[in-house]
DNA sequence: AGGTAACCACACCGGTAGGTATACTCGCGA
DNA sequence: TCGCGAGTATACCTACCGGTGTGGTTACCT
């Protein structure tokens, strides 16, 4: 008799998720209470309670959500990139429009994280699965380049990753994406990744 | 008429900066009220209210003190490195260390940052100016070593400090900090900052 | 016709948040 | 000796927190 069961989102409990998302976003986590996600979604608190249980299992709900809109958003990115070298150039080329059209404020995994300090809050197990995520996709794709110690250049890449979007949100730079796209670029040049014909077009 | 007008707190002062230090830190700023602040510190309410005047100001002490704390021990790293290249490697051995001894909960300013939701909250001006404080000594270190766009792979060595920190506070990774140096040589090489004899050491 | 899922309105709970008020004690320097 | 800064103790303020209970309305499924 668990809530929020997974399963076809009533309505109302849309509305909720969406308000919800926003604000635990923008705002923080802990610094928005059930009683504005309540007037926000046009819902009552017994409504939301119905659907989600508590606010904890509202606060994974919303993070499940956005950590798998990010892992589409990745995976579709990756989708015209052939060698491995353009795959990864891809990842950065998604975190950088992803950032720009939605993630001022951080990577909502670490901001929750951070603010969910409590270890045992299940919310911090997903925002370490979708790290680990990163890890893995990055380390089968510099894999399949042949790299030597595939764990390590991937390790690297995924930190220039987490630094742009610190970048980004504490001091503002805009560019934080293409910067860290760069380094990565020399990195895998460095492991004998090279750049093939296609990256003509190529800033840096 | 300001509260903590700094300088020489008193006894009472000290305590209660040391113990909501440690609570802000491991808990959360949010999460962590005046109260246990002050049963912590074995002080009333009152007494941290007339030395800091409010919550704000005891937390903007809080992240002064720490950021100061950390410039001075990366500072202290610095001055048996000769060359650039080493220099820069110093600073990834003081992020090592440091984050052993006291840093599992991540960056205390980027914490700080994600908290305080309200962009007018001074705290947030601390935080930035640590994270652009780094930036500028990095410059300073690639600019000595001649390279082309010192700005440039200094934004990059300070992203990988930063992703150091996510991949060891979320991942658990005691490493990260030596992976990413490991990464940072590799960019200094690239960039023509070469590896100098004394560098035999290195492991990676 | 009856049942039930999905909602609404509203009132209420104990706990805690940041912050203030009053009144008193202690030790030090002028 | 007197004032003052630093501190104590305790009680209190308003506001909001997460969460619950009651009762009622609609609409669809059987």
């Amino acid at each position: 008799m668990t809530a929020v069961a997974t399963r076809p989102l009533t309505p109302a409990a849309r509305r909720i998720l969406a308000v919800a998302s926003e604000l635990f976003y923008t705002r923080g986590i802990n610094t928005v209470g059930m009683e504005l996600v309540a007037e926000r979604a046009s819902v009552t608190k017994k409504t939301i309670y119905d659907r989600f249980g508590s606010k904890q299992e509202l606060v994974v709900a919303y993070l499940r959500v956005r950590d798998e809109r990010w892992r589409d958003y990745v995976t579709d990115h990756l989708a015209g990139a052939r060698t491995p070298r353009a795959r990864v150039v891809a990842t950065f080329d998604a975190l950088h429009t992803w950032m720009e059209a939605e993630n001022p404020r951080g990577c909502a995994m670490v901001n929750a994280y951070t603010e969910l300090s409590d270890p045992e809050h299940p919310g911090r197990a997903v925002a370490e699965g979708q790290k680990r995520w990163l890890r893995s996709l990055l380390t089968e794709i510099v894999a399949d380049a042949g790299v030597a110690d595939p764990a390590a250049l991937a390790e690297s890449l995924a930190m220039l990753h987490e630094g742009a979007v610190v970048a980004r949100s504490v001091l503002g730079d805009t560019r934080a994406a293409l910067t860290a796209c760069a380094a990565a670029r020399t990195l895998m040049t460095a492991h004998g990744i090279a750049a093939d014909a296609s990256e003509a077009a190529g800033q840096r």
